[in-house]
DNA sequence: GTTTAATTGTCTGCCTGGCGACAATTGATG
DNA sequence: CATCAATTGTCGCCAGGCAGACAATTAAAC
């Protein structure tokens, strides 16, 4: 299974958040989060979607247990709470804004589906967002199935660079929202092998890293997987 | 994460198959397979959707270094070829039918989106229908990070009970599509582990199994997490 | 019914990777 | 700037579960 998929990048957030558009523009305000503020709760009623305009935001649930299980960090550019356009009533997953002047544009459901009544290209953007999140959790589960943790932690880094890499001259910059913790909780590995890994593709020259930031040289890819 | 999503069944079956709406009866056949056959394959164009009227269909696709990777094995009632409507063009899997007899109920994307504009009711439960897709999926990923295989199988078990167990007094009975290899694969263990495992869960009497069928009690939850 | 292929059962050794422990480093906070 | 909490680095131990090997069983095919 390739990256195909990815390519075609639909860029949901251009075309919903009403503040990129002109006319729409200081009609009426981002919503700011402080740090660790829930911007919802498991439980509560489900009915808006977020675009992120600023900050960084935890989707994660709890276990019965209660143990925190995280599904996702994301920033600026990214959506979230999207099962409400799905049919759920109800969060089945907390949101938390994890930095001061975490800044959310809400859309409510009612307002999407008038948006995507009226306009029809905005309605398949939607359905071709839906199809590729499911392919992106698909991949995960192959991988989690099949490989092991330092392809898996490969595999993660490519993805980061596709998404959110900045190419500079013979090499790719990423600048990411996660600690070694969340990328071990998010692979399905332990923190500590994470950690270790990290500093063995270093080490052989491969990557740099500083906190929430990789440097990437463009041919990464062969040399990890060598 | 509960089971809660589940409670509500879309039940989109028997809402899409033409066959069941009695002015449609005999306007068009089942298209029906030998064992074997390929229903699509990778790369084939994305554009149906096919309900599974009778028989036995595996969901699949080959690795880079053409392995095979089960993705599901369905049966009657069951709907395949989903991505269709959700903007994939191409296959990135094979669909296979796996018994002589396969009986399947195709429908293109463009009769069913005619069908959504007509009858908002479908469109609402497709939505939903895909909601259901999107949690079953993250719950998988939940298990496969976070638990053991015993307790994958143990899941496993539970969610077949509740998609396809028929209630008897005192006890459920399960008919199934899987191979132990099969529900290896899917739950990301080896055949050899999940064979003793059910050897073990049978030999203190909380299930039974003879190929494609377990037996289980009602409170059989309870006796498996002990 | 016989033959044959597929599926299942079971054992052994082995190894990946989890976990606890603790130190070192970094960045946030006042 | 000084303090403190969070994050990262590293080590050793050891258990869950994989893989190979082979036998036993069951179902399919003829």
């Amino acid at each position: 299974m390739s990256n195909i998929w990815f390519i075609e990048n639909v860029n949901l957030f251009d075309v919903l958040c009403p503040h990129q558009l002109s006319e729409y523009k200081n009609k009426h305000s981002f919503r700011t989060y402080n740090k660790n503020d829930f911007i919802y709760m498991e439980g509560d009623s489900s009915n808006t979607l977020y675009l992120i305009a600023e900050g960084k935001v935890k989707i994660a649930f709890m276990t019965d247990d209660s143990k925190e299980v995280l599904k996702a960090v994301l920033t600026k550019g990214e959506i979230f709470g999207e099962l409400s356009l799905l049919g759920e009533t109800h969060r089945e997953e907390f949101a938390q804004a994890l930095e001061i002047g975490t800044a959310l544009c809400p859309i409510t459901i009612e307002i999407l589906h008038e948006l995507m009544l009226q306009n029809k290209n905005l309605s398949i953007k939607i359905h071709k967002w839906i199809g590729l999140r499911i392919k992106k959790i698909e991949r995960k589960l192959d991988l989690l199935v099949n490989k092991d943790v330092r392809t898996r932690l490969i595999e993660f880094i490519k993805e980061l660079a596709d998404e959110r890499g900045e190419r500079r001259i013979d090499l790719i910059v990423v600048k990411h929202p996660f600690t070694q913790k969340d990328i071990a909780d998010l692979i399905g590995a332990s923190r500590q092998t994470v950690s270790t890994l990290l500093n063995d593709f270093s080490e052989r020259g491969i990557i740099k890293m500083k906190r929430g930031k990789f440097i990437l040289s463009e041919s990464f890819t062969e040399k990890l997987s060598a």
